[in-house]
DNA sequence: CACTGAATGTCGTAT
DNA sequence: ATACGACGTTCAGTG
């Protein structure tokens, strides 16, 4: 491999550990999976050292108008700077930036940044409903949390009042790819004859309507649940009013 | 409505069509359809004129470590910086920064950047075969695009050289999930009298082998398309030698 | 405003 | 590598 040595930067330009924002007018085309072009304009580059690419407007929130994901090997040609190829290795897909004039190009450091951390609703939804089953339906208990099938586990797999099968899908919200998930359980898990007149109910914060109508269409049972009350359940100590 | 004016700058601290770019040491804090807390460490923080706010890491490429799209209200205190709030409007979404140290604040005019081109999504893969579905098949010809149901509209719906129905799915990329849209769309259209023996076609640029397994599992037939060639079939003029 | 489906989705994980 | 599910998905289009 023949090291990329186009003006003043190496193959990886930044060091470990820091950014580089350029503000310039540039043009820009990415082409791989589709070609995207932005015409000519004021726009802020930026280059992690991880090897990411952001191409970002002042308007547009959140999404880089044109982007590439490490790993990538960037060349620079020009000085001053007049145009850099971005390339995603292993890949056809390229991001061609035609520069006309850098009005700011500044690198700083960062330093490695420990992780951030989550605490997510979902994982609390599974805690919460798994024991407040009752809530679902009167007479539900669980019999096990993510009951494993060949394809997946079942997030909780209950018996009702008559001790029937039940198994339980949760999503902080339901859409029709739900729907689907629970059925491709009930499917396999209806082959065990045990399991062979097993129901299925979709719990939700929220259900689309679609989604209802496919559940319907199945056989299955929507529920939409209420992380507080639920959350009120499990803590008798603490009363709703 | 009071004015929020904390700080060095009133409610929207950008004019429009600039971006403010601030390297500093801070601990974030998102609270909202989750909690999400970034520790102390030197991060990029972006502030653009629409309101968005991204907060950025050297790595972790494309996505922001935490952010805030638009609409949002922005309060900031302290000179020199000590914390910015960042609170998306109708809603209880924000975004906690609390600062220890800037190493750099600037602001750059960016001005209006005409808007982003793409092509090859696919949307253009449907207009261009619903102006030459005997590509697809021969014989075969468009009765409508986007045709309803009630889990959302088939792509194209087709009938065939022996006056059949056939309903098309198209994707830039068919997964199993395209070959299961399909499906349902299938089940719920079979049940109208006319359409029991409707087919189904999966067309895309590019079919995964499980995906076209599926499919044929599922008595359903996959056509990969190459939109090159549909277009020369769109523009006769051009010749594809 | 709510709902739906596409996306260069991205990103992690299990196979 | 591929598939699969989750994501603070985001985003645009439509009723």
């Amino acid at each position: 491999m023949i090291a990329v040595l186009f003006g003043r930067y190496p193959l990886s330009p930044l060091r470990s550990g820091s950014v580089r924002l350029v503000i310039a007018r540039c043009e820009v085309r990415y082409t791989g999976r589709l070609t995207a072009t932005l015409p000519e304009a004021l726009r802020l580059l930026v280059f992690k050292s991880d090897g990411s690419v952001m191409v970002h407007a002042d308007t547009g929130g959140y999404k880089p108008e044109n982007w590439m994901t490490p790993p990538t090997a960037i060349e620079e040609r020009g000085d001053p700077l007049e145009r850099i190829v971005v390339r995603k290795l292993r890949s056809d897909d390229r991001l061609d930036i035609a520069i006309s004039e850098v009005l700011s190009d500044v690198s700083h450091a960062l330093g490695d940044a420990r992780e951030l951390e989550k605490q997510g609703v979902e994982t609390e939804l599974q805690e919460a409903l798994s024991e407040a089953t009752g809530w679902l339906e009167p007479g539900l208990r669980l019999v096990r949390r993510e009951w494993p099938t060949g394809i997946g586990p079942v997030d909780l797999m209950c018996r009702d009042s008559d001790d029937g099968w039940v198994a339980v899908e949760i999503k902080r919200m339901a859409t029709i790819e739900a729907v689907e998930q629970l059925s491709r359980y009930l499917e396999l898990l209806r082959e065990t004859p045990d399991l062979a007149a097993c129901r299925g109910i979709v719990a939700a914060q929220t259900v689309k309507p679609q989604a209802r109508a496919l559940a319907v269409a199945r056989g299955l049972d929507c529920v939409e649940i209420d992380l507080d009350v639920i959350r009120a359940l499990r803590e008798p100590d603490l009363t709703l009013f």
